[in-house]
DNA sequence: GAGATTACCTTGGTCGACCAAGGAATGGTT
DNA sequence: AACCATTCCTTGGTCGACCAAGGTAATCTC
């Protein structure tokens, strides 16, 4: 019972030796995080594809559509996002008549989007989607568990911003 | 004062009309949702990099690390993702060395596939990964906030899987 | 057994998201 | 005025993730 060579042969054969049933062990709620965040998306780019949006464009339209005319770097600010990420999402949507780029007069680096009038249309029906998806998502969660869960979810955030120095400050 | 032309100057011409505040009825929950996960792919991402992986890829090692060799197709099942998106990841994997695919002799359509003895090196290293990043996103909630949290989470899963049809049955 | 159906995987394409590097304009220092 | 640092955006690359379509092998049906 020494040598550890008969390893009373697992059926699958675990290749790294023995070590732990990791399913387990591999963090729950980075999973369920995952999981969940995926079902999301891909619900919402279900939702989204009738009219014309891949999922992410929705979040820029929306701030296009309530805050007019902006720097791209204060798109870049409110979404969170890499600046590459900005630049190309806002080709396609340029292309696809969503959005109106020009240059800034007063800062010749810059350049100012808009929501384009044609893509006003879709404002209601991103809505609607949206809070379709929400509801669709919430089902049978009472007002208290919404308003944790969101608690809950902002807590992980703020967790995940300190230290890796990857967030602008939680303050403003 | 018939024709709408002088809409009393918004000073930031919101374009659509007029229309709600939109950052504040867009889903919370979808919202909160979104930016946690990308947080916490992105930190993943950053810690997994030492590793030689990618965020995603680890889902794959871990399940192939404790279940042996595997088909492909219940990697699939398991990891609940696109079967092309698999094929990709895994040639990508197989090019650096952490996996191996060879043809199923019982059945010629299907690929098995297994962690590569060098790969077993990671293991311990991702598994530390996770559980640290899981530590830091949850510090500071009790243990039962925690296990709430996955509950909430579950049954958000649950919700987005129902109806959509997008999902395995939920018993096994 | 022949034919249709299903299962398994691949290829090609598009997108979002990241990093790394770089070009241009602005702003501050000396 | 000259220089350096910062800000703003772009390009090029890689990956994960999806859809659509296809090709081969098993399986079911008649």
């Amino acid at each position: 019972m020494s040598a550890s060579q008969e390893v009373a042969a697992p059926q699958a054969d675990p290749v790294c030796t023995d070590k732990l049933p990791s399913a387990a062990r591999g963090g729950p709620v980075g999973h369920a995080i995952s999981r969940v965040a995926r079902l999301h998306r891909t619900t919402a780019a279900k939702l989204l594809r009738g009219a014309g949006l891949y999922p992410g464009q929705e979040f820029v339209m929306m701030h296009l559509w309530d805050r007019g005319p902006v720097r791209q770097s204060d798109l870049i600010k409110a979404v969170e996002l890499d600046p590459s990420t900005i630049t190309k999402m806002l080709q396609r949507l340029e292309q696809s008549g969503h959005v109106t780029r020009s240059p800034d007069p007063k800062d010749r680096r810059a350049v100012l989007v808009e929501a384009t009038e044609k893509s006003c249309g879709l404002l209601d029906e991103v809505t609607l989607v949206w809070a379709g998806l929400e509801e669709h998502a919430l089902a049978g969660l009472s007002q208290a568990e919404r308003t944790q869960l969101v608690a809950l979810l902002s807590r992980v955030e703020a967790n995940l911003c300190t230290e890796t120095g990857g967030c602008p400050a939680p303050g403003s």
